[in-house]
RNA sequence: CUCCCCGUAGUUCAACGGAUAGAACGAGGGACUUCUAAUCCCUAAAUCGAGGUUCGAUUCCUCGCGGGGAGACCA
C-alpha cells in the first residue's frame, strides 16, 4: 500500500528521496508524505503547488475508492485518509499472502562478507557483532529475493601466523592445544605480545617465520594446517550455537597463489611503485595515505590479499554489490581497497559492482575502552551466552510454564540467544556499544524476550480459538483494529529500508513497535469473547501479527517460540 | 598532526531534512475472579557549544569541546 502510493508519486513527479509513512497523529490521517517538499526543492517550485499536484495524481492513479480524504496542510504536508474499503483490501492482502513481505527471486547476486574470525585469535564480542549483523542482512536480502552469498572470510594467512609459530616453538603445549585450541592460541598470542615488549627482536622472528611459510617451508606449513583445522572445528561449534550458516568459508590463504599476479596487475597498471624497498600504491588522488602491497622482505599483506579477493569475487560471481560487514576501525583499509579496485578498473560506474563497507562501532568494555585481544581482555562468547541462558532458565523455571523438559531446553536456548542478538541488532550499527551485562540480560521492555513473549501470547489465543475463520471484513472494527492493519501494511517498506541502508535495527525497532501495539490491543480488546464477526476479524488480525513478528524475528536470526 | 565514527532524559538507546524529540531500564502511582503480569495504563525527566544553509535542523555545512578508533612493513 505504502509502496503503491510511493510509486505513483515517483512515476508522475520524479524519483526522489521522499517518503510516505504512517501518520503519528490521527489528526493527520492514516498516512502522510513529505513528497511535496522534496519535489518542490528539485523543481524550484512552491511546496503548496506541488502538494496539489501530488493530490491530483494520487486521486487519478490510485485504485478507485481508495481515499477518504487527502488534505494539504501548510507549508506543504499531504495527509491521507484511506477508505474502509482500501484498508479492508490491504488487510485481505496481508492475510492471504503466503508470507507477508516476501519478494520473488531476483537476478542480482550480493556477496555478504561477515564474521571473518582470525584463526590465531579466539572470537570475542566484536566478532559476534559482525556475525549477527551480517547474518541479519543476508537473511533480509534473501527474503527480498536477492541471491546472497554468505561468505565467512577466514583470517588464515599473514604475519600473525609467523608470530604464532614463533610462540608455539618457544612456549607451545601440544596437549593444551588439543584440549582447547582457541584458548591455547589466545594465550600464546597474549604471551607473544607481552614478550615483544622486552624482546623486540621477536617481531622480526615472526615476520621471518611467516615468510618461510609463504615460501612453502614444510614444518611451518604443517603447523599452519594443524592450527587452522583445530580452529575451524571450534568455529563450527560457535556458529552452530549461534544458528548462523555460510555458503563459503574461503579464507585469505586461498588467494596466496594469485598474489604475484595481483601485484603484477598493479605494476602493469602503473599504480604501484617502489618505496624504501617495499611496493606501495599511491592513493593521493583519493586523499588517502599510500597502501602497501608488498613488504620490503617480499612478504605480502592483508591489503594485497583483499585486492586479489575482490578481483576473484567479481569474476566468479558477477555481484551487483559486495558488502563487507567489518568494524569501523578498518575504514581506512577498505577505502584503500575500494580506491585501488577502481584504479584497476574492477569497479566503477559502468561495471555495475558496488563494494560497500558495512561498518559498525566497536564493542567497548564496561569502562568504555576497547577490548584488546593482544592484552587478552574481552568477554568470550561462551561467557555471554552462558549468562544469558542461565537467566532464561531461572526465569522460565520460576514461571511454572508446564513445558516439557525438552521443550523447555529449546525455549531457554531461543530466549538466551535471542536476548544477546537483539541487544546488538536493535541498535544503530554505527555507534559503539558499551558492553553492559545489565542491559544485555534485560528480558523486559525493548528486548527479544518481549517480542518472543508477545508472539507466544498471540499463538496461545490462536490455539484456544481452535479454528481461524476465513476473513470476513464486513465489520472490521474501528480504530484499534485498523491501526494494526496499517502497522502491518508498513512491514514491506521497512524491509526495503533495511536493504537500502543495511541497518537491521530498523527492522528490530519496527517489530518492537508492532509488538507494543498488538500487546496493548489484546490487553484492552477481547478477541475470543468478541461477537462472532468481530472475533473472526480479530483472530485474523492476531494471526497476521503473529506471523509478521515471526518472520521479522527469523530475519534477525532470532527464533520465535510457541510457548514461554 | 591528519582522517573516520559517535555526542539526545539519571542510565542504555530511537527519531529515513518535517508537524508535539520517542522508548526501555531506573524513580513515583495504578491494573491479575477475565485470551500467560517477561504484560498493560498514568506521572516526572533530554538534543555538548557557537555560527551558517533551509519555509522547517537532533539530522546537512563550518569552527570549537568531549569520547572512541585508525594512520606503510599486524589483521
Amino acid at each position: 500500500m505504502i509502496k503503491i502510493l510511493t510509486e505513483i508519486i515517483k512515476r508522475q513527479l520524479g524519483d526522489s528521496d521522499f517518503d510516505v509513512r504512517i501518520s503519528e497523529n490521527p489528526e493527520r490521517g492514516h498516512l502522510s508524505t513529505n513528497a511535496a517538499f522534496v519535489l518542490a526543492k528539485e523543481k524550484k517550485s512552491s511546496p503548496m503547488k506541488i502538494a496539489e499536484e501530488v493530490r491530483s495524481h494520487l486521486r487519478k492513479h490510485a485504485p478507485t475508492d481508495f481515499f477518504e480524504k487527502i488534505e494539504i496542510v501548510e507549508p506543504g504536508f499531504v495527509n491521507i485518509w484511506l477508505t474502509d474499503s482500501a484498508i479492508k483490501k490491504e488487510f485481505r492482502k496481508i492475510v492471504t499472502s503466503k508470507k507477508w513481505g516476501k519478494e520473488g527471486k531476483k537476478k542480482e547476486t550480493i556477496i555478504v562478507e561477515y564474521s571473518a574470525p582470525n584463526i590465531a585469535k579466539p572470537m570475542h564480542v566484536g566478532h559476534l557483532r559482525s556475525t549477527i549483523i551480517g547474518d541479519a542482512v543476508a537473511n533480509t536480502l534473501e527474503f527480498l529475493g536477492y541471491q546472497a552469498v554468505r561468505w565467512n572470510y577466514i583470517g588464515d594467512w599473514g604475519t600473525q601466523f609467523g608470530k604464532l609459530i614463533v610462540a608455539y616453538k618457544l612456549w607451545g603445549d601440544k596437549t593444551k592445544i588439543k584440549e582447547d585450541p582457541l584458548r591455547a592460541f589466545g594465550e600464546l598470542y597474549v604471551k607473544f605480545h607481552e614478550e615483544v615488549k622486552t624482546h623486540p627482536e621477536l617481531d622480526k622472528d615472526g615476520q621471518e617465520e611467516f615468510l618461510k611459510l609463504e615460501k612453502g617451508n614444510k614444518e611451518n606449513r604443517k603447523l599452519w594446517i594443524w592450527f587452522k583445522k583445530a580452529s575451524l572445528k571450534e568455529f563450527a561449534k560457535v556458529y552452530d550455537k549461534l544458528g548462523v550458516r555460510f555458503n563459503t568459508q574461503i579464507g585469505e590463504s586461498f588467494f596466496e597463489k594469485e598474489l604475484d599476479a595481483t601485484i603484477d596487475l598493479m605494476v602493469k597498471a602503473g599504480i604501484a611503485k617502489e618505496s624504501e624497498g617495499a611496493l606501495i600504491v599511491d592513493l593521493d588522488d583519493f586523499g588517502l595515505p599510500p597502501a602497501m602491497a608488498r613488504k620490503s622482505d617480499g612478504g605480502t599483506l592483508y591489503f594485497t590479499r583483499d585486492i586479489a579477493n575482490i578481483h576473484y569475487r567479481i569474476k566468479e560471481y558477477k555481484p551487483s554489490e559486495i558488502l563487507y560487514v567489518v568494524a569501523n576501525e578498518q575504514t581506512l583499509h577498505f577505502s584503500q581497497i575500494f580506491a585501488t579496485a577502481q584504479l584497476l578498473g574492477f569497479t566503477g560506474e559502468e561495471k555495475g559492482v558496488k563494494p560497500i563497507h558495512v561498518k559498525f562501532g566497536l564493542v567497548l568494555g564496561e569502562e568504555g575502552k576497547k577490548f584488546s585481544s593482544r592484552e587478552g581482555r574481552g568477554i568470550g562468547l561462551d561467557e555471554m551466552l552462558g549468562a544469558s541462558t542461565d537467566l532464561a532458565q531461572k526465569i522460565l523455571e520460576a514461571r511454572k510454564t508446564g513445558l516439557k523438559k525438552k521443550e523447555l531446553k529449546e525455549v531457554v536456548k531461543a530466549v538466551g540467544l535471542g536476548a544477546v542478538k537483539y541487544n546488538d541488532l536493535s541498535q544503530n550499527r554505527m555507534s559503539d556499544i558499551v558492553f553492559n551485562w545489565e542491559k544485555m540480560l534485560s528480558f523486559e521492555g525493548n528486548s527479544a524476550p518481549y517480542l518472543q513473549y508477545t508472539y507466544a501470547r498471540l499463538k496461545s489465543i490462536l490455539r484456544k480459538a481452535k479454528r481461524i475463520p476465513k476473513l470476513d471484513t464486513s465489520i472490521l472494527g474501528e480504530s484499534p483494529d485498523t491501526a494494526i492493519v496499517i502497522k502491518l501494511a508498513e512491514f514491506p517498506s521497512v524491509l526495503t529500508r533495511v536493504k537500502e541502508s543495511y541497518m537491521p535495527h530498523y527492522l528490530a525497532n519496527y517489530l518492537y513497535e508492532l509488538a507494543k501495539e498488538i500487546n496493548s490491543f489484546y490487553q484492552n480488546e477481547p478477541v475470543l469473547s468478541a461477537s462472532s464477526k468481530l472475533r473472526g476479524v480479530r483472530l485474523n488480525l492476531v494471526k497476521a501479527s503473529a506471523e509478521t513478528l515471526k518472520t521479522g524475528l527469523t530475519l534477525l536470526g532470532i527464533e520465535a517460540v510457541e510457548r514461554m
